[in-house]
DNA sequence: TATGGACATACGGATAACCATATATTAAAG
DNA sequence: CTTTAATATATGGTTATCCGTATGTCCATA
């Protein structure tokens, strides 16, 4: 079960956010287009969706080479919630992150 | 403008969200109440008061020897809108704290 | 002005969060 | 079996968080 102050506490730090949300907003992705999207270090990311993942918030599965990261399916309702109302407060944002998402080259396509 | 993650870190620790999500129910708490509700010692409550406060998401009004606090009434739609959603999550819980609240002895009437 | 109750804050220590750098793991390709 | 790309983790250091205890401030009343 899904620790409420554990799920804030996860999505209070802007990288676990932002990737949260981008990753809401695209089903999933892999850790080489969030490092292209949000501009930070492999490290800093993997770090983050580590995070992430043994919180409950996000689920992993690897696909080849890549490691696709998407939203836990056992969210519970409230959860899923406020990473809507979290969208909201960060629309404009999230869009030009997905800009420069659709913009990265050698995107690794969904070729498995 | 009040700042997500911040919003989301003050929240995350869990005094500070059953306060928090306490006095959205009662509209407006003192100190004293919140520290028999919690059953928490004074200065650990106040600390956590006013990091809400400096945070923006409570205001505070001294009346008398009281002090009390209420949500702050700058909070954004979608900052009033995750904590309804945290109130659901929480909702039992809550509802046993209101119940302590109410059978406390010399409890501050609103007789300003 | 002295006393007591309600509240705030300062101090010191323990724990946790975050980061950059370096290194390990895994998988595909040669 | 080596190489390379993608991802994960380990290490060490810095900073932030949280807490208990002690003390300060403000207000009402005597």
């Amino acid at each position: 079960m899904l620790d409420t102050s554990r799920f804030l506490k996860d999505l209070s730090d802007s990288t676990r956010l932002r990737a949260t949300l981008l990753i809401r907003r695209e089903t999933e992705l892999c850790v080489c287009e969030l490092v292209t999207a949000l501009q930070l270090s492999q490290p800093k990311i993997s770090r983050h969706l580590a995070q992430l993942r043994k919180g409950g918030v996000l689920q992993d599965s690897r696909r080849g080479q890549w490691v696709y990261y998407a939203l836990s399916t056992d969210l519970p309702v409230w959860a899923v919630a406020i990473l809507s109302n979290l969208d909201e407060a960060h629309a404009s944002e999230l869009t030009e992150l997905q800009q420069t998402l659709s913009t990265m080259p050698n995107r690794p396509g969904c070729c498995l």
